[in-house]
RNA sequence: CGGGGUGUAGCGCAGCCUGGUUAGCGCACCUGCCUUGGGAGCAGGGGGUCGGUGGUUCGAAUCCACUCACCCCGACCA
């Protein structure tokens, strides 16, 4: 292609509404522009990048026997009605009605039209499995659009659904996605980690996400470097560090004014961790009170598992409930009130609020002062123990890139997708859903390979893979060598661009990084003199000057060279 | 939905507090000359309902009210 005639948008200055690195640096490189909140349209350089990663996905779905096939983004509202997600979700559904008063939707997710397909068409364990595959435009009322094309309302997904007659085959597809996935993104040249996460709404047991670590992103996981545990923190394990405790007898002690865990512990002397947090929460129009140990915090995911949506109570509320101010609540003497305690707090001998304004209690030891549901409740910490080996567990930030879920019977049952087995006996299909944002994978990429001058795209899903910069438009020569290596590298199947533009050098350098194509051949007077060019690694920054006649071959070399470490 | 912020030329911004002629600057854009190895230089030029509506005032980009849009933090994220 050529960039005299290319619509390549190029910002010197960054816009001041964007803020996350890769939304900065596809908007001043010309690959995207925003239509409104949460809407990005992709110009010929971004839809480039996503056709190259969609195209790997494709591979790698095809070689797992998926099968590609089309859907409609308009949904019929029956069908989201018999599965209950019609009502389930809120605003976060695009709803309309078509011109016969008939309710509609915008497909936000395709598990209800797959599994209606799959009602229809299935009769017999002879048709099992399938999986089926879409790479389409999804639509999601976000609540708050962001980052860029890292969260949007309406995006591309890669999303497959399998079916299966048993458990057993569940699970080979299963395991073939995550091998699929790993491909992939290994191909598109992203750090990932996969990672055990909540399967939700989605319902089903077994869920995991895939995660590319950047600040950027949006969730936390738990890493164990030593036996490789990882998890979402929303579900991630982990064994607080190891206090000693003080044989303290039970007594109440005056804490005059003092609240928080901080104020008493500095007060009396004693250590965060010897402390039991108690917090009152309404769910389901009924308080709980829910304890930590002093120096945890909750992670509210785990509680929600647990009693459902809910919501701190209010100051008037504790006092009503409990008959004391927040601040000096503690988890004994209560009647009649759901008391739900971290494990950590099993052992121990603790200080916690004396339910008595202005007091507090010394040598609280639970099971003996106050009884309470057990359960994981705390949020995993950096440096925390890991569950399954103790080694200290690694906190860190990630975008979610992927998602792969066992669904079980969930849609299949409500939709009537069921088989015969050989018996004759009828089976709702055993169905599994597996997603991909590919947007998410390219804003990862350039999260995670970038430099101050601009994008640095793994050489597998850059747009182009190499860039010529003729120097000087109006030097004959440096036209005619560029024009001919152009043809001859197209001529060859890869991907190029030239920079015909009558532009000074200067412009055209700069340009070339901030775009981030791997490979800049650098055509200048200088150089030709001595019948060279210039090779420029965009990574490296190493130059290598390169005679004409060994420039294919050079270059031929050096894309083999950078495609190396994705391939699989 | 709660909190914070921003809307002035394609992009980045100043002007607003303390109202007063044709609303400025840099970049980009157009023309010409010149230049061609890291976003050149000179000269000339085009481009604005100052987000919108209503109000205060002799007079509003500027003050007031409402409203819309966008961004950030949080909630949400099937």
């Amino acid at each position: 292609m050529r960039f005299s005639r290319a619509f390549i948008p190029t910002l010197r200055e960054t816009p001041a509404d964007a803020e996350a690195i890769s939304h900065k640096l596809l908007l001043r490189a010309g690959y995207i522009r925003q239509l409104a909140s949460g809407l990005y349209i992709f110009l010929p350089l971004g839809w480039r990048v996503m056709q190259k990663i969609n195209q790997i996905i494709r591979e790698e779905m095809n070689r797992i026997g998926a099968q590609e096939i089309f859907m409609t983004v308009l949904h019929p509202a029956e069908v989201w009605q018999k599965t209950g997600r019609w009502f389930e979700i809120g605003d976060e559904m695009f709803r309309l009605k078509d011109r016969t008063g008939r309710d509609m939707c915008l497909g936000m997710t395709h598990e209800e039209i797959m599994t209606w397909l799959a009602a229809r068409e299935i009769r017999s364990y002879r048709d099992l499995p399938q999986v089926w595959y879409q790479i389409q435009t999804k639509l999601r009322d976000e609540a708050r659009p962001k980052s860029g094309i890292m969260r949007t309302r309406e995006f591309i997904m890669k999303d497959s659904y399998s079916f299966d007659a048993d458990e057993e085959g569940l699970e080979r597809n299963y395991q073939l996605h995550i091998e699929a996935y790993r491909r992939i993104y290994t191909r598109c040249g992203i750090k990932f980690y996969q990672v055990e996460s909540d399967p939700g709404m989605m319902g089903g047991a077994t869920a995991h996400e895939f995660m590319a670590p950047s600040p950027a992103g949006e969730d936390d996981v738990a890493l164990c470097d030593s036996c490789g545990y990882s998890a979402n923190v929303e579900l991630a394990k982990s064994i607080p560090a190891e206090v000693r405790f003080n044989d303290w007898e039970f007594q109440e002690v005056y804490t005059p004014e003092k609240r928080t865990v901080q104020e008493v512990a500095e007060f009396l002397g004693a250590e965060p961790s010897h402390f039991i947090k108690s917090l009152l929460y309404i769910a389901d129009e009924k308080p709980v009170l829910v304890l930590l140990r002093g120096d945890q915090d909750l992670q509210e995911r785990k509680l929600e598992r647990i009693i459902g949506p809910f919501r701190p109570a209010h100051r008037d509320e504790v006092i009503e409930i409990l008959g004391v101010e927040a601040g000096f609540i503690g988890p004994h003497g209560h009647d009649g009130i759901r008391i739900i305690a971290d494990e950590v707090l099993k052992e121990g001998v603790y200080i916690s609020g004396a339910n008595k304004k202005d007091y507090h209690v010394k040598g609280l030891k639970p099971q003996e002062h106050f009884s309470a549901e057990w359960a994981d409740l705390h949020i995993a910490k950096d440096g925390d123990g890991c569950p399954k080996c103790g080694s200290p567990l690694r906190i860190e930030r990630v975008i979610e890139i992927g998602n792969i879920f066992k669904l079980g019977t969930k849609y299949s049952e409500p939709l009537g997708a069921t088989f015969l087995d050989a018996q004759g006996k009828e089976h709702p299909i055993i169905m599994g859903s597996y997603g991909i944002g590919p947007a998410r994978v390219a804003a990862a990429a350039v999260e995670q390979s970038h430099d101050e001058d601009g994008i640095i795209w793994p050489i597998t899903i850059a747009p182009f893979t190499v860039i010529i910069l003729p120097l000087n438009m109006n030097h004959d020569k440096t036209r005619e060598v560029s024009e001919k290596l152009y043809s001859e590298l197209t001529r060859k199947g890869i991907d190029t661009l030239i920079d015909d533009r009558s532009e000074r050098a200067g412009v055209k350098f700069k340009d070339a990084d901030l775009i981030g194509i791997p490979i800049q051949v650098v055509v200048g007077e200088r150089g030709l003199k001595e019948n060279r060019l210039e090779i420029k690694d965009r990574k490296t920054k190493h130059r290598e000057m390169v005679g004409l006649d060994e420039a294919i071959d050079y270059i031929v070399k050096a894309i083999e060279d950078l495609k190396g470490p994705f391939s699989v």
